[in-house]
DNA sequence: TACCAGGAGAAAA
DNA sequence: TTTTCTCATGGT
C-alpha cells in the first residue's frame, strides 16, 4: 500500500530521525508551541535561553512577566504572540494537574483539552499527543500535504482532520512508526520536497507526478 | 534580495 | 462560512 511503501522508502533513504528533540515531556510541549511556522534551529535558541534563565518550567513561565518571556523567545520569531501562547499553555497545564493527571486521560479527552488552549491548534496538539504523551496520533503539517499531493495520494486543499483521519485509517496504530513517519516527512520536505522541488535528488521521484 | 520555515487566531469578506 | 491578514527571527 502506498503509505507504507513511501514510509519504507523514506526510512531507507534517511534512517531513523530520533524525534522529538527534547529532554522531557514538558520541553517537547514548549518546543511544539515555539516551532509553529518556524525553523527548529531558531526554536533551539529560544529553549536555550529559557534553560539559561532556569525558566524551562511551567510554573516559572506562568509567573514570568510576559515582556521578559518574549525577550527569551525572541530568536524563535513571533515572540510576542508565542509568549502569550506559552503562558496560556502553562496556565492550562498547571490547572489541569500537570503530567500525572494529563497522562491518565484518554487520548480524545486530552486532545480536546489541548485544543481548548488559545495558541494550541490541531498540529501543535497532535505533536504534543504523539511526542510528549506517546499516543498513536498522526501529525499532519504543510510538508505532509505538499509531499503526498505531489505523489498523487491526496489533494493539498484537504483540511487537517480529513488528512489525519486518512493516515490513521490506512496505517497501523503504531506510536513508534507515527513518530518516525512524521519526522521523515519533515526531513524529506526540508531536503528535497521544497516549494521549488529538487526532484533530481528525490527518493520518491519514481512515484511522483511532479518529477516526471 | 527574496524566499522560506516542524501554525494559529483574529479580522474581513 | 470561507478567505485573508498578521505575527518576526534567522538561514539559504
Amino acid at each position: 500500500m502506498a503509505l507504507t511503501r513511501i514510509y519504507n522508502r523514506l526510512l531507507a533513504e534517511y534512517g531513523p530521525q530520533h524525534w522529538w528533540p527534547g529532554d522531557t515531556p514538558f520541553e517537547v510541549m514548549v518546543g511544539a508551541v515555539l516551532t509553529q511556522n518556524t525553523a527548529w534551529t531558531n526554536v533551539e535558541r529560544a529553549i536555550h535561553n529559557l534553560k539559561q534563565a532556569q525558566h524551562l518550567d511551567a510554573r516559572a513561565i506562568h509567573e514570568a512577566p510576559v515582556d521578559q518571556l518574549a525577550d527569551w523567545l525572541r530568536p524563535s520569531g513571533y515572540f510576542n504572540i508565542k509568549a502569550r501562547r506559552l503562558k496560556n499553555f502553562c496556565a492550562w497545564y498547571l490547572a489541569s494537574g500537570a503530567l500525572p493527571t494529563l497522562t491518565a486521560m484518554d487520548t480524545a479527552t486530552l486532545r480536546g483539552q489541548l485544543l481548548s488552549v488559545n495558541g494550541v491548534g490541531p498540529e501543535t496538539a497532535d505533536d504534543i499527543l504523539l511526542y510528549a504523551f506517546q499516543r498513536p496520533v498522526f501529525v499532519v503539517d504543510a510538508y505532509t500535504k505538499r509531499i503526498f499531493s505531489r505523489v498523487g495520494v491526496l489533494d493539498e486543499a484537504l483540511g487537517y482532520e480529513l488528512v489525519r483521519a486518512y493516515f490513521e485509517a490506512q496505517l497501523a496504530q503504531d506510536v513508534a512508526m507515527f513518530n518516525e513517519y512524521h519526522a521523515l516527512i519533515v526531513r524529506h520536505g526540508k531536503d528535497v520536497c521544497r516549494p521549488k522541488p529538487r526532484c533530481d535528488k528525490c527518493c520518491l521521484r519514481a512515484l511522483c507526478k511532479n518529477a516526471a
